[in-house]
RNA sequence: GGGCGGUUAGCUCAGUGGUAGAGCACUUCGUUCACACCGAAGGGGUCACAGGUUCAAAUCCUGUACCGCCCACCA
């Protein structure tokens, strides 16, 4: 195409500069992206004296492919590493992937569903096999998706939870801790999911509310002397009561303690104990104990010594202890006790109640507590280490309030439980001698030497997926070897994970690295926004909510989805996503792109020196000025993780400024040879500058017009330049202030034209000016579209305006509608009399004078005072128009 | 039950003591030789509510309402 170029001697012709009018993101994305990868880009600074800085990056599950989430949360890691690398350090974005036990294995269990099949049927070792093809498979997607999002991740040194060398390091920390006493096998009453057949941590459930009935039975007491009433809202599960318990203090039962029941239906004599657990305001006061299925009633069944008797089996279906009703579901055994109680005169009362149930947030199914042998971890003793460490601020927290949250939750530390009844991931490394003793180790034959004994068998389980991501900042780097890349890039800077997974994954990340590394994982923990839709709901493909991010990148690009979510990240805890916003960033993009073709076409090659030129103009330093804010305020929002003042800071220096005024008013003098070398060097540096401010936000336009820009000095790619180095020198606060009240006049004479219904932008043949324009009266003339600028007060009639000190007046002739521009001048006599009084009562009050900071009260005169001489001069033009 | 966040223009959000802001949307005007994915000029807000502190409150304090999130063993 036909584009308009400058020769030497300022003569314009037409040339092709190959830069269409419209910036092609699908043209430009996918070529940068491996033309960086080729550079070796993505692997750290060799250089040993460059500051490090390094992250590893949250795993993705390997169970699908990504969201919104991850399409903030990766960007987000790669803008921190690109701005660090920008800032000359040496930087490791470290990639890898979970296997995300329960969360795999319910994946591949449905899709064998699908053919007919399970794992069941497999058996282990062909179920684990099964796995690792679907992880084959699907990983590489997810991966695929991360260079899509511009992600420069060290792929070279991606790592996955179950990799040999990987999986050798968790089984080493399980065997350290088994030994140290850390980890202890014990019976405990777990979260039992009955269909995915494991137990799962308190973390992975939810509770929720759902109708239901509170039930009152009646059971006699063995005496004869009438009987007791319980209330409960799972009544199945008194096939397995052991006893009823009564508060000490409650009247009612006090001489009754210690007398035995009879069980109803199963006949068999429990006693009535007095314990602390029940509330005697609730119900009848009475509670049924069921230790095996309830963790209070456990905590009872301990105290008073009492049988534990299992009554339902992995699928929640009533056991051999059931009697009559074994082999029932627990629901179904539900109906039919509460039938027969009523039938045998058992059953008191039933009542409408609100019962609450733990959920499993993985299948959705109604948790079942459920005694049973697992694997713990003595959480309380490893975290006190932590407690103190980010009480003495060597973990912070972005956004701060999350801290508290943090240390609240591990201040009340549980036991964790670390066995799970899967096959996918790492089987314990626990085997058995043949009286049942366990011992840790690595393999069958280090066990049978470590234990002088022979082995019989080894543990079935497998750990829980966050014992394995918890080593995740060392293990990836290599430890327990004490590699160079653990050497140098532990602890890592930063963590940014979303706010759900600081108690599951995080919070297990600084124990391991307190414990095994004996310093901190990181320095920084960012939490970041959770992705809704436009109206604010939850994003979810279940509920048909999701927007897929690659869809939005094929149709706008990926520059502009990273802006559109980064430019809203800052300690908001949810972030609406609209794809609007992300047309509106792609219009950024354009502009990027056009105003920097504009420089492009004006740019003499020749003519570009590096350094400064020494006759700058007050429009050049008022721009050079505002580069200097805005290099300062980009720096020190991505310093604080305050991404949104560092895009805010960009977009309006760029539009609101470059573009909107500096390219403007540069454009006579850039049409003049003898002129526009100074416009030109101010252009290219400020666009140099911003092109890699912006870099870490929007990579892929900012390397593309990078290496377009005919500078010198330049970096083969703008990913490795220099962050911009904006002298002091450029800030100029005189020249500054001066164009910012020129431009208020602009835009008063431009306004003073549209009350007179001129048309903008064509030029009218003279205006007139009183005041001082610091010598800009090129800049008024040339944006208010005035051909003739004349200092001082015409006679004829004029219309008038009175900005920033500075009178403005336009001739008019007989055209004008005298009666509109009354009405108007009238509206805002009367609005600024308005203001005036307000201001006045103010200035009047004495106390305000007195009290007020003297440079407010100041400053309120002399607003005072502009606003009397603009109500006279008001006063005026109307009377002239009278 | 406890804790945390939010409530500012039609929409999405900035704004931590000194005359209410941005982008989009809307109205009017305009294809000017970077860009109509553009430009110019406008309209639009008792800053959720009620008290309090202060010369001065969107901003600080107390309480209330609504929305969202997290934590919690009441059968």
């Amino acid at each position: 195409m036909a584009i308009p170029f400058h020769d030497m001697e300022g003569r314009r012709h037409n040339m092709d500069n190959g830069m269409p009018t419209r910036y092609d993101a699908s043209q430009s994305e996918a070529k940068w992206y491996e033309a960086w990868e080729q550079a070796g880009l993505f692997q750290p600074d060799p250089d040993p004296g460059k500051p490090v800085y390094s992250i590893t990056i949250p795993p993705p599950n390997i169970t699908g492919s990504l969201h919104m989430g991850h399409a903030l949360c990766y960007p987000l890691q790669d803008l921190l590493g690109r701005y660090r690398r920008l800032r000359g350090d040496s930087v490791l974005i470290l990639p890898g992937q979970d296997h995300a036990g329960i969360a795999t294995q319910s994946v591949v269990e449905k899709q064998l569903r699908k053919e007919g099949t399970s794992g069941a049927q497999l058996g282990r070792e062909a179920f684990v096999e099964r796995v690792w093809e679907w992880r084959k498979d699907s990983g590489d997607t997810i991966l695929q998706q991360l260079r899509r999002l511009g992600c420069a991740f060290d792929w070279s040194r991606q790592r996955f939870t179950l990799d040999d060398k990987y999986a050798e390091a968790v089984l080493k920390v399980f065997i350290d801790w088994f030994d140290r006493g850390l980890i202890f096998r014990g019976k405990r009453v777990v979260n039992w999911d009955p269909v995915l057949q494991t137990s799962v941590s308190d973390i992975e459930t939810e509770r929720k509310t759902v109708k239901g009935k509170l039930t009152y039975i009646r059971y006699p007491y063995a005496d004869g002397s009438g009987h007791i009433v319980i209330a409960t809202t799972r009544p199945e599960t008194m096939l397995a009561d052991v006893a009823v318990a009564v508060h000490p203090s409650d009247e009612r039962y006090k001489d009754k303690v210690g007398k035995m029941l009879i069980l109803p239906l199963m006949k068999r004599e429990i006693p009535l104990v007095a314990d602390m657990y029940p509330d005697p305001a609730f119900g009848s006061g009475a509670v049924k104990i069921t230790p095996a299925h309830d963790a209070n009633d456990y905590q009872v069944g301990v105290r008073h010594n009492l049988p534990m008797p299992v009554l339902l089996d992995e699928r929640a279906r009533i056991t051999e202890e059931g009697g009559i009703y074994a082999g029932l579901d627990r629901l179904e055994a539900r109906k039919r006790i509460v039938a027969d109680l009523e039938e045998q005169g058992f059953l008191e009362k039933i009542e409408d109640y609100e019962i609450p149930i733990v959920v499993s947030e993985r299948s959705g199914e109604v948790i079942e507590p459920l005694l049973s042998e697992q694997w713990f971890c003595d959480q309380p003793k490893l975290a006190e280490p932590i407690i103190n460490a980010v009480k003495n601020g060597e973990v912070h927290f972005h956004p701060e309030r999350y801290e508290r949250i943090f240390l609240e939750w591990m201040e009340n530390i549980r036991e964790w439980c670390v066995s799970r009844q899967l096959w996918w991931g790492h089987r314990i490394p626990i085997y058995f001698t043949e009286d049942g003793t366990p011992v840790a180790a690595l393999n069958w034959e280090e066990a049978e030497k470590k234990a002088g004994a022979k082995i019989v068998r080894q543990e079935d389980d497998v750990l829980d997926t966050w014992f394995s991501s918890g080593l995740w900042p060392f293990a990836t780097l290599g430890w327990p070897e004490q590699t160079e890349d653990l050497k140098r890039f532990y602890p890592t800077s930063t963590l940014i994970t979303d706010r759900n997974i600081i108690n599951l994954w995080v919070a297990r990340m600084m124990m391991m690295g307190y414990d095994l590394m004996g310093e901190k994982p990181f320095s920084d923990v960012m939490i970041y926004a959770t992705v809704l839709t436009h109206d604010g709901k939850r994003m979810s493909k279940s509920l048909g909510t999701g927007v897929d991010p690659m869809t939005i990148i094929d149709t706008l690009g990926a520059d502009a989805l990273r802006y559109t979510l980064l430019s809203q990240t800052g300690d908001n805890q949810d972030l609406r996503y609209s794809e609007r916003r992300t047309e509106d960033a792609r219009n950024f993009c354009n502009k990027i792109w056009n105003a920097t073709r504009f420089v492009l076409m004006n740019v003499v090659p020749s003519s570009v020196k590096a350094s400064p030129p020494a006759n700058l103009e007050a429009s050049d330093k008022w721009l050079l000025s505002r580069l200097h804010l805005t290099e300062r305020k980009v720096r020190e929002a991505y310093d604080n993780y305050d991404i949104q003042s560092a895009c805010q800071a960009l977009f309006h220096f760029f539009w609101g400024e470059l573009c909107d005024w500096y390219i403007e008013i540069s454009k006579p003098r850039l049409n003049d040879p003898a002129t526009r070398e100074t416009p030109q060097w101010v252009l290219l540096t400020a666009i140099e500058a911003f092109l890699k401010m912006m870099h870490p936000v929007m990579p892929h336009i900012t390397e593309e017009l990078y290496q377009h820009l005919p500078i010198e000095g330049k970096s083969d790619f703008l990913m490795s330049a220099d962050w911009p180095r904006i002298a002091d020198s450029f800030s100029f606060e005189e020249e500054e202030a001066q164009m910012e009240r020129v431009f208020e006049v602009t835009r008063g004479l431009r306004a003073l034209r549209a009350s007179i219904d001129l048309t903008p932008m064509k030029p009218i043949p003279v205006a007139y000016y009183q005041g001082d324009l610091y010598g800009a009266e090129q800049v008024l003339s040339s944006q208010a579209w005035v051909q003739e600028l004349r200092q001082g007060k015409p006679a004829e009639r004029t219309v008038s305006s009175t900005v920033a000190g500075i009178d403005l007046h336009i001739p008019i002739g007989d055209l004008v509608d005298l009666d509109k521009l009354n009405s108007n001048l009238g509206k805002d006599l009367a609005k600024l009399s308005d203001e005036h009084a307000k201001l006045k009562l103010r200035l009047d009050n004495p106390q305000f004078v007195e009290r007020a900071k003297p440079e407010i009260v100041e400053r309120e005169r002399a607003t005072l005072e502009d606003m009397e001489s603009r109500m006279t001069k008001l006063k005026e033009r109307i009377d002239l128009f009278k």
